[in-house]
RNA sequence: GGAGGGAUGCCCGAGUGGUUAAAGGGAGCAGACUGUAACUCUGCCGCGAUUUCGCUACGAAGGUUCGAAUCCUUCUCCCUCCA
């Protein structure tokens, strides 16, 4: 059921489980890239990795990335991007494309749209012209894209949402995530469903349940990250990661911070994905095996050493942390670049001393917290 | 020589008798950011005790008034225009 015309759009396969946690290693191939799990994506909402070029995320190691459906579809739109040939070829990334349909969007851009069982109408926040996104045009648009990875849409209420609210965003989720399956036309796209469920465990397992017997390639965890506490996150994907396919990829969508991704792992996912690294990065917080640093403290002013003594990144290799500071103050663009090659380097050489320690049998999910710069 | 305008906290700049320690910017100092409407947002920002408190402050000195950055006098400095 999860092949049209009997091709496989992506595979995946479990290297190694960790003996003392629910670690796994693995490979996840797409049609551009082969991608070693677990794994952190960059996210690039409008087919770009902010302040970063493709030749940057190749050289960071980055085989996969983020994009977004829904703001792709305002501008430039999903036809454009198919006259192109499709987003790897729009942007000139060579790595896989994995896109999010816009689900989150329901939960941030919360004040301008209405939702119901048939879909969603957004006023968009370019034009204030108005769009209602259903989950069968938003499967066309993610096909216009050409995605590796695509995501169905889902209802994502925020973090606070009272057990009922949660209950019917799971409903319509499900209704949803089944006329996402119906709608599939492209081989080559391969679908993700989303489990919501908020902070509310039995809800969890129940949505989890439900979505794992629908035939997708692979499945996501949503919901988490909308304004819960660090708790119940790490809670909520404990429990959540397990009661999805053994043999299928897990991503946990949105998440996280460098210790949030170290216990995501431990619980079993596969796949993760945040702003944190860029935004912050933009915003002069860089994130060191000491722990987050705010480059415009005034402590930093003469400070001529490397952002992150351990780090091997071109940033670190080159500047010190008063030349850094200096870009900062002065906003200097050329900051913005240098902030995130580290910030994405310091996700994406955790991933990868991770899974070399999974690799070996060493994985230890308490030395990797310190190793995250967890306080 | 004549006429007029102006001097406000680190900087710029509101305010023209009380609710003004004094709007708003900037700078400075901290903090936040989790499927990106974000190079964004928040807090502090005269000194000192630190919850309602005290002190010092709007070029200088003096005066009017219950009360002044705001009104009057003199002085200092700056700017514009006319000779």
């Amino acid at each position: 059921m999860s092949t049209i015309n009997g091709s496989e759009p992506i595979s995946f396969e479990i290297l190694k489980s960790s003996g003392t946690t629910a670690a796994r290693l693995g490979k996840l191939v797409t049609a551009h890239s082969v991608v070693d799990t677990p794994v952190f994506m960059p996210v690039g909402t409008l087919a770009c990795v902010k302040a970063l070029t493709p030749k940057d995320l190749e050289e960071l190691g980055a085989k996969i990335i983020l994009n977004n459906a829904y703001h792709l579809m305002l501008r430039p739109g999903d036809e454009e991007v198919k006259k192109y040939g499709g987003l790897q070829k729009f942007m000139a990334y060579g790595g896989s494309i994995l896109t999010d349909s816009g689900g989150f969007q329901v939960f941030s851009l919360e004040g301008l749209r209405k939702i119901n069982d048939e879909g969603v109408t957004f006023q968009s926040h370019l034009d204030g012209s108005y769009h209602t996104l259903t989950p069968e045009s938003l499967v066309k648009v993610q096909e216009n894209l050409g995605s590796d990875i695509a995501m169905v849409l889902d209802e994502c209420p925020s973090g606070g949402a009272q057990r009922d609210v949660v209950a019917k965003a799971m409903e319509r989720t499900t209704a949803w995530a089944k006329r996402c399956v119906a709608a599939r036309s492209r081989p080559e796209s391969a679908w993700f469903g989303i489990v919501q469920g908020g902070t509310y465990e039995d809800l969890r397992r129940e949505h989890a349940e439900t979505i794992s017997e629908l035939p997708f390639h692979g499945y996501a965890i949503g919901g988490v990250s909308v304004g819960e506490s660090p708790e119940d996150i790490a809670r909520i994907v404990r429990h959540t990661a397990p009661l999805l396919p053994e043999g299928r990829p897990r991503y946990l969508m949105g998440v996280g911070t460098p210790a949030d991704l170290v216990r995501g792992v431990a619980a079993g996912v596969d796949m993760f994905d945040c702003v944190m690294p860029t935004r912050n990065a933009r915003n002069g917080q860089l994130f060191t095996r000491e722990g987050k640093i705010n480059i415009k403290n005034a402590r930093h002013k003469e400070e001529q050493i490397p952002l992150d003594e351990g780090c091997g990144c071109y940033t670190c290799t080159t500047f010190t942390r008063a030349y850094l500071r200096h870009l900062f103050v002065n906003r200097e663009l050329t900051f913005y670049r240098l902030a995130s090659i580290h910030n994405l380097n310091f996700y994406l050489e955790l991933m990868a001393d991770i899974r070399a320690a999974l690799m070996n049998d060493s994985f230890d999910e308490n030395q990797f917290l310190i190793r995250a710069g967890a306080s």
